[in-house]
DNA sequence: TTATGTAATCGTATATCGGCGATATACAAT
DNA sequence: ATTGTATATCGCCGATATACGATTACATAA
């Protein structure tokens, strides 16, 4: 990426774009659906429940923890993850603004 | 990649998620608020308008209309391109339901 | 203690992205 | 026909992303 040039756009569409590129891939999406569905849900679930590897779903989750999205609480040797309402009401929101900027 | 495994998920999941990607970058926000801005807008406008090569810029306009956000008409030696609110729409309904599913 | 199970991280392979200059292409104007 | 302008594409590169198996770290069970 030549040293991506992202810092030389507004903080608004830095933050928007970050968030929307962690909802770029159909494997954090699901997982997302899966942690809504569940209310909350053990790591060991979902890479059951997704077609990919233990590793591979561990990095997807970590995508979306840093996006904020979601986060995780140690629960013993376990991991519970659960949904951030709060980064995703603010995503909404920001993303409703563009489109109403937009059209 | 190892062979991205887009295709084993939803395709519900596959085109929002192909929808975020394209937004997932500052450049392409900038480009889409500065069609809406204008209503419609020549090539090289944006490549004056961004702190990109215009080779880049094109690229992110290629992106753009890959994922059906824009389209391009042909006017003489220049390019036209403008918003598709046809897909924008789509992309806020779905979007809107992804989010009521989650919260 | 040892064994087991869970999840993160490491290392590796490959694909894609993002950037640019150079080139190709297409049209306009002279 | 030539020159100039506008846009897309090519080729190349370093950086990231995606995937996996192997390893590690740690909690718990035996």
């Amino acid at each position: 990426m030549a040293s991506s040039k992202t810092h030389a756009f507004a903080s608004r569409d830095a933050q928007l774009s970050a968030w929307a590129k962690a909802l770029g891939h159909p494997a954090r999406l699901m997982i997302l659906r899966l942690l809504a569905a569940r209310n909350a849900c053990i790591c060991g679930d979902i890479v059951g429940e997704l077609p990919l590897a233990q590793a591979t779903v561990s990095q997807h989750l970590k995508v979306l923890k840093d996006a904020g999205f979601i986060s995780g609480e140690i629960d013993g040797a376990r991991v519970c993850y659960c949904l951030n309402g709060e980064t995703l009401r603010r995503c909404l929101t920001e993303l409703n603004t563009l489109f109403e900027e937009l059209t």
